[in-house]
DNA sequence: AATGAATGAGACTTCATTCAT
DNA sequence: GATGAATGAAGTCTCATTCAT
């Protein structure tokens, strides 16, 4: 694919409008105001608007994969590669907030094309990839073997990504210090041992 | 208020389409062909798409904020307070599974209107609540205090209700052995001690 | 006709918000609401909206043409009577408020229905009176006659009913005060001479 | 100002259509079946039927506005500046003759709306305008001073814009005809002195 | 007399997309 | 690359009217 300085400056455009008003409420209209030009004029640069989104997030999920396939092949325990994980992620947050915004807000509705199918199959990888990981921990006594490993995941994965909801830089902690707290939450709880 | 049975069940019916598919996406077409009637007739009902999606959240957060009070009142430590309010969330899970998933899912696109003021205001006194126990539990040692109220208030808050997105009653747990699983996981973490 | 006092009572109320809305942005579901009733209980008692302003519009013509031909028939020469008959109009005034006012707002509307074919020939034979005894104040030297009787005859026409729009009773001037007025300038213009 | 040929065009069809059927009676899909497209397609131009409607009544009023102006700043006697006024009403009748007729049949369903506030203060700009040069030839004995200047104004006023719902040029009198024919009924009255 | 529910036609408007220039 | 005009499908909503109860 041959990406234009300009078709890349449309892309992140059309990004922070999704994020912000959601992938249906958002117009090409208003995409091509943002841009100053007219509507009809997108259609050089991309041949819908589905077309724009798609490449919103696989760019996301092309880097998230391979950063946490990165981690997989630094190896460790299952509680250092969880960590790291967990860092991946939210290392995200910042870079492709807008591809996160539209996967929580959004994503019940995309998934009803075909051509997101590839989305789906990646989480059903990637939730293959953290059960292993917890499985395993549990195996060797790391982790408690009287929580659940999938229900766990998921809890892990819904609260980082919908994090993006509140989450903006420059406050008191940045993705990497909310990376730190959520993984001490998340092996010790909040009680007082 | 102004329950008639008919209103009711056109509202179920809303419900659950706006569950499935989306606020934006559901048509009042949608929501007629599901009652059999013609989308105009609807608005002998309803005075407006809105109105019905209204009713679903309100209903919401009036139950859960009656049953929060109660668990307030109630007393008890913070332990057992947020214990409760976790419990309570989840307990709505089924009940108000849609008005959630609206939530989760169209919220950001629904408080452009100021109608829908009335929930951001709830969710602000929500907030007070939750981080006035946690702060309290840090205060007489019952909670880490190299934790951040806010911060762990809103992973408790997101994880419970996401969960909306994949939770179905029947299966392995029901709402009250998920709450106990994240109880566990919240208060003691996943590690081993 | 049975005028019960039900649907005079109907009728009023509708014409009250024919003359402050207009005819077509007036609902029968205004004035179901208006009497407290629902809107469909209006066609217990009417047939149509149609029909509603249809009884409003001709009591005023009946009346109006009564009046006016009683004028003729009492005599006097072209000033009397043209004097008469302006007194007569500006007569209904207030009692035909509703009437006038769907009449000088609505009328372009309500024509192309057939039923309303009775008040363009009422025009058309009121236009020949008026007319007949301009005319014929011309030919017995009472009125200029380097006037078009035609003419004339709308101005007076136009100006008569136009005032439905501002006239208040109760202001400094009653409907024969404005009468006065009016044939006077009428007769004698602006000027000093 | 945003003034294309095509938009012009549209505007003068949406007027034709406006004046024989009146606002609320002509349906967009009126006025772009006269155009030759589709409903929708007509939003390209315009963003509400209503601002159709805004631009052929501001036009009327400006120019309206624009040569009193000029006939004030002219100067003379009041009866002269009174004469030309009424001459300039008289020209809009053929030019504006779609918005005068709006103006006359749906002014009292317009105005409901904030956006044609401007109309209202235009009116009674013009209302002080011409009561000011009434009251001053009665101050120096041109008209008679038994007569109301606000009550003479307005049946000037309403005179002569009821006229556009008869007036057709090519007839006996074109628009000045009318205008000479109006002020010396204006003046002298229809009586022979 | 009135209710409550619904019809059916049609209103204004939005919007992704196309295409000649 | 972009404009300007248009399409076509669909969306929310309105409203006079009907009718069983």
């Amino acid at each position: 694919m041959f990406a234009s300085e300009r078709r890349e400056h449309l892309v992140r455009l059309a990004a922070e409008l999704f994020a912000e008003k959601g992938y249906q409420a958002t117009t090409v209209r208003n995409i091509a105001d943002e841009a100053g030009i007219l509507s009809g004029s997108l259609y050089h640069h991309f041949d819908s608007k589905e077309s724009i989104v798609d490449e919103i997030l696989s760019a996301f999920f092309d880097e998230l994969t391979a950063t946490n396939q990165a981690a997989l092949e630094r190896g460790g325990d299952p509680r250092t590669i969880l960590a790291a994980l967990v860092s991946n992620c939210f290392g995200t947050l910042v870079p492709h907030r807008a591809a996160i915004m539209v996967m929580q807000n959004d994503w019940n509705y995309l998934r009803q094309f075909d051509r997101f199918d590839y989305l789906t199959r990646s989480e059903e990888k990637a939730e293959r990839m953290w059960m292993g990981q917890i499985s395993k921990g549990q195996e060797i006594g790391l982790f408690r073997d009287d929580i659940d490993a999938r229900l766990t995941y998921r809890m892990i994965r819904d609260t980082i990504w919908v994090a993006v909801r509140w989450f903006r830089p420059g406050g008191r902690l940045d993705a990497q210090g909310l990376a730190d707290h959520y993984i001490k939450v998340l092996f010790d709880g909040i009680a007082v041992h």
